[in-house]
DNA sequence: GAGCACTGC
């Protein structure tokens, strides 16, 4: 059984993105009828509220502040509000707020809404991907995710219309909120009348600062005192969360699976009631630690028969997700063994127990090889009170941590590495060239990555047409690719499929390459999962699998029941209906013609081929393991069992994406004619045609 | 015959 210590006494601050709004709703549940707390009074109830002054005084002076608030600050809810009272929306001007959650930003928005007791959608309203609820002349308080957002000064770069853009969440480091950051800071120096709210954690609020920080006076402005001051403001709101109490492993735990079963049976057996909630890496290994903490409460005898274990993680189907949410009957406990998933995006009520591995999987990407890896590595200490506060949202909680406080001190970096520093750059790089930054390498990021990762970006952009010899956006070619919403290889294909005839499938086939997975994810289930997918099997390939999925599900009616008889995803298929919608809208506007190319599939390989030609590999001659090379790098890779062509091993394949285990696996793979790739991108291959291509 | 942390446009 693990032993804990407790080190001194540490309050975890906590951080949360739902902002205070579950506080609220439990306090009207509670106080209906007799009790009733008006608007106002909850309003003035919040931490937040305090700063009111201090807040709209900062924003008054100073260019930048920045807000480190706890949970349950009311921040996020509040200071909009206040600004506008303060007149930040007057001549039609808009208060704009960043969230990089989709769910976040509606939840907000409505609640915001309520509290001014107003319509959503128009003083307040939203925007996010394939919705919005604004009103161009009514609208004064806008949520947005910070992805939007960007997508929106692709029209207007220096974001007229907005008087305040509050970044929140921003600790969070996602691309899109960095990317965001460096253009604010550039956009502030044209705009001085504009002004930034930024709300992080307080480790990060230091750097923060630091970012924004402007040594280069403004021109036209030296030695006049007019304009805010270009030093950002800092300011503190403290939390609403309960005091979680934090204890360590004596020893480095061994085998975390098994710590986590024997930590979770004697919190059981000694803790008053409430829920557990563990954190672990993924799948595999939460599936493990159910079973083995189901067996070991069924052994244990009648203290432990009251154990609900159960698993969360986003590739459960949503209806095993929601049973995290049910409520246990009396004289139950819940154990949640989850992802990240718990960190920030959902939110587990009732949990007072919180079980951390100090694990998670996290993405690294390798430019020289160009492919990102998905690797068990340890998490942050931002990350690890980020888990503990998950610990303190009803009562006093406490975290078990399975680790030695020596480890947190010593080992555990203090925040974890920006996705930007982790990433294949693409997208981001089409990005900012649409916005006219011509000089990436010199641009001012608040973590900038490396210069491998950067210049491998432009090298697959130079080898897709996008960018020409001096680095600049080819038109029309790279303008539109910068127009649509996705991986700049996707768009290629879409783009050939104009002139290929077959624009109506590759669209189709984009949409389905841009989640997931469009199959139910069927552990224990595989058989009848392979069988279902041979229904669908196409000798082309995983593509064109995709399109007679498609088909079958418009002939059904879109049916959620013709999906669970054959094991397809009826939440991934209304996504793909969404995506591929959006993407139609978008080819109209890009000029593109939408045509079906009916059964011609050499359309849909040639379209695809256009977009991916720099993966396409071949199988080795005298290889009976099913042995490929590609034939960029000549890495050894093998199709992924999942795939159709798993087994049949063309000669000739070209793949979507590598999953790397104990081998790199193709995912998602089609058949070509190797004479295509010649055809398709002749500046690529020409150098490798002597010897490796035949023709 | 094997494995997919999490967002987002």
């Amino acid at each position: 059984m693990a032993q804990f210590w407790k080190p001194g006494t540490e309050r975890p601050p906590l951080l949360d993105d739902e902002e205070g709004i579950l506080l609220y709703s439990a306090s009207r549940s509670s106080s209906s009828g007799y009790n009733h707390v008006s608007i106002e009074k909850q309003r003035q109830r919040l931490p937040v509220f305090r700063y009111r002054t201090s807040i709209l005084y900062l924003v008054e002076t100073h260019a930048t502040t920045i807000i480190v608030g706890e949970t349950g600050s009311g921040k996020t809810t509040q200071i909009p509000q206040y600004l506008k009272e303060a007149g930040w929306a007057d001549g039609g001007r808009v208060i704009a707020c960043t969230q990089p959650r989709r769910l976040a930003v509606q939840a907000v928005a409505s609640r915001v809404a309520e509290e001014m007791g107003v319509k959503l959608g128009e003083e307040v309203g939203y925007t996010i991907r394939f919705e919005d609820l604004t009103n161009r002349d009514l609208t004064r308080i806008k949520f947005l995710t910070d992805g939007v957002l960007l997508r929106e000064m692709m029209e207007d770069p220096l974001l007229t219309k907005y008087s305040v853009i509050m970044v929140d969440e921003a600790h969070e480091r996602s691309i899109s909120t960095d990317i965001l950051l460096g253009l604010l800071k550039k956009i502030q120096r044209r705009r001085p009348e504009l002004r930034l709210i930024i709300s992080s954690a307080t480790i990060e609020a230091k750097s923060m600062a630091a970012f924004f920080h402007n040594s280069k006076k403004r021109r036209g402005l030296e030695g006049e005192e007019r304009g805010p001051k270009t030093e950002p403001a800092i300011l503190s709101v403290e939390g609403r969360g309960f005091n979680v109490q934090v204890f360590y492993a004596e020893e480095p735990v061994p085998d975390y699976i098994q710590a986590i079963v024997s930590t979770v049976m004697s919190i059981h057996d000694q803790e008053p009631m409430g829920d557990i909630l563990v954190f672990l890496t993924g799948q595999d290994d939460i599936d493990a630690a159910v079973q083995l903490l189901t067996e070991e409460a069924q052994n244990n005898g009648k203290p432990s028969s009251g154990l609900v274990v159960l698993p969360l993680y986003s590739g459960l189907s949503r209806a095993d997700q929601d049973l995290v949410f049910s409520p246990t009957s009396r004289g139950k406990r819940k154990v949640v063994i989850s992802t990240n998933i718990a960190e920030t995006s959902l939110t587990l009520e009732g949990v007072v127990y919180v079980v951390d591995s100090g694990f998670s999987k996290q993405r690294f990407y390798n430019p020289i090889s160009d492919i990102e890896n998905l690797v068990v590595a340890p998490i942050s200490k931002a990350s690890a009170r980020q888990r503990a506060g998950r610990a303190g949202r009803v009562r006093p909680g406490k975290c078990y941590r399975l680790y030695t406080e020596e480890h947190f001190v010593k080992e555990m970096s203090a925040e974890g590495i920006p996705e930007m520093q982790r990433s294949n750059l693409v997208s981001c790089v089409i990005q900012l060239k649409a916005l006219g930054i011509d000089n990436i390498l010199g641009f001012d990021w608040p973590a900038s990555p490396s210069p491998e990762a950067m210049i491998r970006a432009l090298e697959v952009l130079y080898s897709l047409r996008v960018l020409d010899d001096d680095a600049k956006l080819t038109s029309p070619t790279g303008f539109q690719i910068a127009e649509i919403p996705l991986d700049p290889m996707i768009s290629k294909m879409i783009l050939a499929s104009n002139q290929l005839g077959c624009s109506e499938e590759i669209i189709t086939v984009a949409a389905v390459l841009s989640i997931q997975s469009i199959w139910i994810s069927a552990r224990g289930q595989q058989k009848q999962l392979d069988e279902a997918k041979l229904r669908f099997a196409a000798a082309e390939g995983d593509h064109v699998t995709f399109l007679n999925v498609y088909k079958g599900f418009l002939q059904s009616g879109k049916s959620s029941k013709w999906c669970n008889k054959n094991f397809v995803n009826y939440h991934a298929m209304r996504k793909v209906i969404e995506i591929r919608e959006q993407l139609r809208r978008i080819a109209l506007r890009i000029g593109l013609v939408l045509k079906s190319c009916e059964s011609d599939m050499q359309a849909v390989r040639k379209a695809v081929t256009a977009g991916f030609f720099a993966n396409a590999c071949r199988l080795e001659a005298f290889s009976h393991s099913g042995m490929y090379k590609t034939l960029r790098s000549s890495q050894e890779v093998y199709i992924h069992p999942s795939s159709v062509l798993f087994r049949v091993n063309p000669k000739w394949v070209i793949y979507h994406s590598i999953v790397s285990t104990d081998r790199q696996y193709m995912r998602n793979v089609i058949s070509l004619d190797p004479s295509w790739l010649l055809e398709a991108a002749p500046h690529f291959y020409q150098h490798q045609q002597a010897n490796s291509i035949p023709h």
